[in-house]
DNA sequence: GTGAAAGCGCTAACAT
DNA sequence: ATGTTAGCGCTTTCAC
């Protein structure tokens, strides 16, 4: 069905040689040669197999990508980041979401260190404690993380600085006068970020004087926040007046659950998110977050790689700046939030009206 | 650096087809012989080379996916399907996104070619005028279109019957009692379902006797909406009262810039998308919609091409149910919309209000 | 149950 | 400027 480069060659009567010159641009070819080879090309519909020509240059001009998941915008910008730089390289990519499971990360990197492809990035569940990385860091294969943040071991990685991004996100809240802190988050058993953002946002508390923030943990998968926010607003009293999202798609859940339950948003609570997903600011009342150029991470951490593919220094950590942007989920800027600044009599009365 | 099976070969004393046959389950070894295989592979820290193996059997258990974009929700649920599944299967996906370009459509599939995907699953431009799809007929590499909804041609499609979504769109808003209606659109050159979706909106305007909708194109990627229906609600009394999107993201972006145009939705305008993407649930007002089952349509996708593969039927054409999902947008359901049913008097006096 | 050897489609010396 | 040829890592007959 399909033509060989040999079909080629015989059918202009040249050598497969002189077909792979032309095809590669490597060496002359006479102008008639040219023509004839193309014509050949073009009667028999040829179109050069990479799978031997990988074969022959062990190199496959393709790169793995993997990532958590492709249903939270984050990671779909970064992918898009990525797709148009490495389209640009004349890189192809094989893209696998892992649904949080290390389990998965380990199965599909596996099978990409198969396919050989030149280079890797990929957000993991724990860049510290990571098989994955073990696996890769000895196959030698270039690869670069993003978002990751890793602790300890120098892993090269394209992300912003989850910790104080989240002291931000305390101070932030704290300044708005808010005394309970609160935290939602995905599982920090496989998100380092969430785990990072926590710490920061602890520290940030524990800076402002403010008692230590509750945690709640909820399957970013199910999503089932509904319950999970009813028990922690069960005592209004006592519950947080503020609440920060380990990231934006979870502060939206946040917000609506909230709202069900019958607290506004920010009057009763205010949520911050992370992430800067660009429906965040459509939305009513508009998400206050924490951005991270999530298509520029993707773009430069496959400009690092393609770097190193051609000769360059081998990829090297890169902290990206954040900004942290109010919006109206958080109340207004600077104005002390009204119900986290009364006195209790009024505290009380309050909550019960609602 | 990286072992080849000569090397388990020669480690395990045994001979390449040996190591093979282990390798694939092919052909039984006695239970010594494995284990010697087994450890040096192990000891190699081996991994098959799947180059090789394309080369040698011809098939690369990898699909080739091109869609449009990731930024768009829609688009990147259907991945997760196509991913899922995919992986269920024991393929790994080749990815790009082609920003709309019927350009890089071509390129990008021309690569996915030589890579010798053993299939692809596509959204194109136009799939009724496509270079792309012809030269993939031609190349006799299995393909389902998803979203795209051909008309004359026979290509096999996953997707919803857009026309007849567009009519229940426009029957929807006529029974709220609207006159005048609208319809914003990417650009309609770049996407057949568009397309088709204004051509049953149109068919259901005329069976509900209201006059031809007002039709507005704008650029998905650009997404300056906002001269756009500055210009529409220069005058308002003439102006649409109810506006059909051709997607949810555009619907999000449509309804931000009439609130900033002072026009409040639902009262002064009812708005309606298409996708049925997530988030749309959590907005306010919350968005009415055509839902479309992205992901089933990306699982069915992969689940056709990969029963064909494994030797069943050609994939072919499934038009799958979509769901008219009524939301504050349109105002409350079933009834009649105000601004639309005042009298001429009452209109300008309210209008002038604005 | 295991081995020897012929490719799969291409590139890259090495000749001429 | 063009041809010859030896692989690249694997699968798969065909022998034994």
């Amino acid at each position: 069905m399909t033509a060989t480069i040999r079909d080629v060659a015989q059918e202009a009567r040249v050598s497969i040689a002189t077909v792979s010159r032309y095809l590669n641009r490597t060496g002359k070819l006479r102008n008639e040669t040219a023509a004839r080879v193309q014509c050949a090309i073009d009667t028999l519909g040829f179109r050069p197999n990479a799978v031997g020509r990988s074969l022959s240059t062990s190199n496959t001009k393709s790169l793995g990508v993997v990532i958590p998941s492709l249903s939270n915008p984050v990671f779909a910008d970064a992918v898009s980041g990525i797709n148009a730089e490495a389209r640009a390289g004349g890189y192809t990519l094989m893209l696998t979401a892992t649904d949080y499971s290390p389990q998965e990360e380990l199965r599909t990197v596996g099978a990409l260190l198969e396919y050989r492809v030149d280079g890797l990035v990929l957000t993991v569940a724990d860049p510290d404690h990571s098989p994955v990385l073990d696996m890769l860091e000895k196959s030698g294969v270039p690869y670069v993380l993003i978002y990751n943040q890793p602790t300890p071991k120098m892993r090269p990685t394209v992300t912003v600085d989850n910790v104080e991004a989240g002291k931000e996100a305390a101070h932030t809240l704290i300044n708005l006068g808010h005394k309970r802190l609160g935290m939602i988050s995905g599982q920090f058993a496989t998100s380092d970020r969430a785990h990072a953002r926590r710490s920061g946002f602890f520290q940030g508390a524990r800076a402002g004087s403010v008692s230590e923030p509750a945690v709640l943990e909820v399957d970013l998968v199910e999503l089932k926040v509904d319950v999970t926010l009813a028990k922690l607003y069960a005592d209004r009293d006592s519950a947080p007046t503020a609440l920060f999202c380990s990231n934006d798609l979870l502060a939206i859940s946040v917000i609506g659950a909230l709202e069900r339950l019958g607290l506004n948003v920010p009057t009763d609570v205010s949520v911050i998110g992370f992430d800067g997903i660009a429906v965040g600011t459509h939305l009513h009342p508009t998400l206050a977050t924490v951005i991270q150029p999530s298509y520029e991470m993707g773009q430069l951490a496959i400009r690092q790689l393609l770097d190193h593919l051609n000769g360059g220094d081998p990829p090297n950590t890169v902290v990206l700046p954040h900004i942290l942007r109010l919006g109206e989920s958080t109340g207004p800027a600077g104005k002390p939030n009204p119900a986290a600044l009364q006195d209790p009599a009024q505290s009380m009365q309050r909550k019960s009206a609602l």
